[in-house]
DNA sequence: CTCTCTGCAAAGCATTTGCACATTG
DNA sequence: CAATGTGCAAATGCTTTGCAGAGAG
């Protein structure tokens, strides 16, 4: 078993390396906000018995280990994505697409927030709503202010 | 039934304004972030009768005209707050106790975002996590960085 | 060899929905 | 009175969990 990447980690930690939480640290870099499900697909082409139980549990105890980083929007199912990089997401109201987008000028915000409430260790994270370029051109116009609301 | 105060936006919609609806409406102002569950209780002090149902039912047509926001964290039920002003939130981590909190600075980075990428009507929500006050004095010293994760 | 992990299947919880009856405008 | 809303209970979807056997160290 590969012991000297992307499962250094979990080797150092108090639990055990075994091949399906191997698996799903590399499943983790095939992809952007994967759900339980993307996992559990990608997980099984390299290793078909594997149980969704088993993806909720390892992507809990990477999260402890601080190795993803869960991305969720109201009623969504969970994103599971690699902790490589600090980042946030810009959602598309109507597609539902998601990007990851880095914003360097947050930092200022937060501490801010945490000096002025007391809070320690803080993080935080910024979901930024609305239609996207593609949705933008695709739909009628849309001239005032504020939610655009389909009644279906 | 009252018609003037927080029932007069449901009144201009297409919606009916029936008891249920405007209990609802009123059981938003009698708290902070409130489930599902807290909306039925303080709605069945006036109208025994209410279901879960019908406060689902009500608070996603709320939403739809904008008299409610809905936030959600992590997998927690999701907590509904009438539509005063526009703000954001902090959640203790060991506490999970949720503060209001107003945030004049985060527009600019917004609409830095949203021409970034060429998203139309954005909107954000910022969840600020960490150690509240009371939780960082009653518990033992943190000096070091990252998240503070108990094993239970 | 012991302790941890896994697959399976069942349970859990928040939320949604179908339907027959009640209510609104 | 026609259209919409409601209560109830069942269904849904995601996630968690108990257990007995498999695998890691």
């Amino acid at each position: 078993m590969d012991s000297t990447g992307v499962d250094a980690g979990l080797l150092r930690s108090r639990y055990r390396l075994t091949k399906q939480r191997s698996a799903v640290l590399h499943a983790l870099d095939d992809g952007e906000h994967l759900t339980a499900e993307d996992l559990l697909d990608r997980v099984r082409r390299q290793l078909p018995g594997v149980s969704l139980g088993t993806i909720y549990r390892t992507v809990d105890i990477l999260r402890e280990l601080g190795l993803v980083q869960i991305f969720t929007h109201n009623g969504m199912a969970a994103r599971y994505e690699a902790s490589l990089s600090k980042h946030h997401h810009l959602v598309c109201d109507v597609c539902r697409d998601i990007t990851n987008v880095n914003v360097p000028t947050l930092g200022p915000v937060i501490k801010g927030i945490a000096a002025q409430y007391r809070y320690d260790d803080v993080d935080a994270s910024l979901t930024v709503t609305g239609r996207c370029a593609s949705c933008a051109a695709r739909a009628p116009a849309s001239t005032f202010e504020g939610t655009v609301e389909d009644r279906d």
